[in-house]
DNA sequence: GAATGTTTCAAACGATCGTTTGAAACATTC
DNA sequence: GAATGTTTCAAACGATCGTTTGAAACATTC
């Protein structure tokens, strides 16, 4: 058994086992059990357990990322100056994510379901390491948003970033608990609907109308009915009425 | 030392080192020490650490799923058997959770941070309480959307109502995660205004155009061109072009 | 092929976990 | 106010955790 083939197999272990029972429950005797290595090969290949969480992460959250910013690239080479269509942004965004939770035989299906939850992760040391991984994504993905559309403030994409991260979250790790609340009807088994079925929600709430946000507000109170029109989009005029 | 005051502190102590650090890493000692009261005393008054943790759940779940029921008959009562608006179906159901969440002196705000990521929990017995929980309530609310919104089939509801609840778990529990990628230029302290942006997103995304699925779908590709625009509101006709 | 470096292995380390115990303290009942 | 029931307390239980150890096995170097 080679050097990289007891680290592999650590690897793959460990995602999976993490995806079922998450971080802290996972013991690293279930680990080495699973992978039919020593108990001890865990401490010596990659030091302690946390730095093993930070490796599986590392290991593919690299290779997701590099995606996104090549599929990035090549639509902003094709629009050459051009802002994107809003649809384009978040295919290469969230597209390339559920492609990998979609491709069973790579492993990547195991890792997404994982990854979604991280973000909520307690755990101080894994939200920071994910996020310091995501920044210049995150960046380079916002720059393409805000250009796309203009009349969007900076802030206001942000939160439908964070908020289309949370769906896309429950979208991928989440069949089983909604399966319990619909009676099984669900079924997630074709990632090309799912796909649709996200990325057409995902749209409607980028492109939704914008929140009149009170410029003095009263923190405590909530006032549900208060919402002017705006329009969001930056290719054509949205006179819908709306139908709140 | 009254029983009821050792239970409740407890309980209190339990729900913010949970928010804090999650289930398997707060440790009963932690709990008991932050509650100041003896370590025996959690299994004297729970029985378990397991059914410590559902006590937590259903203190607060039980009034927030009362609350909004109550909210959905009213407006169903003032309705009169008309359909009702989807905003006021989703004001029903986020606005109570947003305004449980924004509550902070009465302690609901951990609790719902606490709530948000634990439909994602992998542990079993978690996910399975709460589903049950709420399952009668997530009827109520789907009959009325489905009402609503007659021309989405029922799966479709069920799945946007899935992707609702991603986005207002990491609306809610999110900022902290949010701000290292935006490297802190993000608000979260304005409950209101946070209200109002997730309300708009979750309104733009539940109304989205349907996603075409085509009836005999190759459930390795994915095809994102692939998109037809189709009319989802109900209470008035949406010819806006659509700009994917 | 002896020497050196790398990897595996079984066993044990100290620490911490959830839970249990039995006595003491306290409250309630009659 | 004795008897009974309830709650608290310090201490210990066995189990399991991540990590370390030192020898054995294996691979590589010269």
């Amino acid at each position: 058994m080679s050097e990289t083939d007891t680290r592999l197999r650590i690897l793959d272990a460990s995602e999976s086992l993490f995806v079922e029972h998450g971080f802290e429950t996972t013991s690293l005797r279930q680990i080495t059990g699973k992978a039919k290595v020593n108990l001890a090969a865990v401490n010596y290949h990659f030091g302690s357990k946390e730095a093993l969480i930070q490796e599986v992460f590392r290991r593919r959250l690299g290779r997701l990322n590099d995606q996104r910013l090549k599929e990035l690239d090549r639509l902003e080479a094709e629009a050459a100056g051009a802002p994107l269509k809003p649809s384009q942004i978040l295919e290469a965004f969230f597209g390339v994510a559920l492609k990998m939770a979609a491709d069973k035989q790579g492993g990547g299906s195991a890792f997404m379901r994982l990854l979604g939850r991280t973000y909520t992760e307690p755990a101080e040391f894994i939200r920071s390491f994910l996020a310091e991984k995501d920044a210049a994504v995150v960046d380079r993905f916002k720059d393409a948003l805000l250009k796309s559309l203009p009349e969007v403030p900076c802030e206001e994409i942000f939160w439908r970033f964070h908020f289309m991260l949370g769906a896309m979250s429950y979208a991928i790790s989440g069949a089983d608990a909604l399966n319990i609340v619909a009676r099984g009807s669900i079924d997630d088994s074709d990632s090309e609907v799912l796909y649709t079925r996200l990325m057409s929600f995902l749209l409607g709430g980028l492109r939704a109308p914008l929140p009149s946000l009170s410029t003095k507000a009263s923190s405590a109170t909530i006032k549900p009915d208060v919402k002017k029109t705006a329009n969001v989009n930056s290719t054509a005029t949205r006179t819908t009425p709306q139908f709140n």
